[in-house]
DNA sequence: AATACATTTGAATAGGTGTTCAAATGTTGC
DNA sequence: GCAACATTTGAACACCTATTCAAATGTATT
């Protein structure tokens, strides 16, 4: 990082990282890095309630960490794009690395 | 993404996010990927008291996102890995790209 | 030992946040 | 229009967290 972060680009840079700072919003967005998910069938894996999993989701797609698609009745969301995976497996290894098993 | 998270796994990963997701641990962090620095040469830095700045590099230094030297009185953080820094520079790459200037 | 400086620690408080529940909205098919 | 399903919304609550202030600890110098 060539300078600091100014007051105003840190505040933008930790709203998006403090999303990812949930346990339920991060497997809600590791679970549609690959694949576009309907509310209930994520609510379903993670074994959370579609109000809360919807909570979540409006976060994530409000931040646009997530997108999302209508078909019918369902509302699928996916990750956003390739930074979003970029920073998850990059942040695995740092865990993986820090903390071995 | 192969597979969900476990919640054990997702707990651990959103703990360290979490700490990212604090405009002034953000920023106490990206001054340090480069270089060490002092306490006191970063609370003034970020306009922060040094009592505050202590707090945040406790819990930076706890999930090993920050190491530390002590230097005579002084004690200097720095960053911890090149995954802490990757991490940071793709998810200003997101930022930017989902908020353009 | 005594002073000065740097950092850490603890308690207290104000504000923020995840979760739940009930109700509302949107969508499809009869 | 009505019923059934999927998702969203809002309010309420319990819990957590960032910040401040004062006090304590560590470190070097004389």
């Amino acid at each position: 990082m060539k300078e600091d972060l100014s007051p105003d680009q840190a505040t933008q840079l930790a709203e998006t990282f403090h999303l990812l700072g949930d346990a339920n919003r991060l497997r809600l967005v590791c679970a549609c890095l690959d694949e576009a998910v309907s509310v209930q069938a994520l609510a379903d894996r993670l074994g959370l309630s579609p109000s809360l999993a919807s909570h979540h989701l409006r976060l994530l797609r409000a931040a646009r960490l997530m997108r999302t698609e209508r078909q019918g009745k369902q509302v699928f969301y996916r990750a956003a794009d390739e930074h979003v995976r970029r920073v998850l497996v990059d942040m695995i290894h740092h865990v993986q690395e820090t903390h071995p098993a």
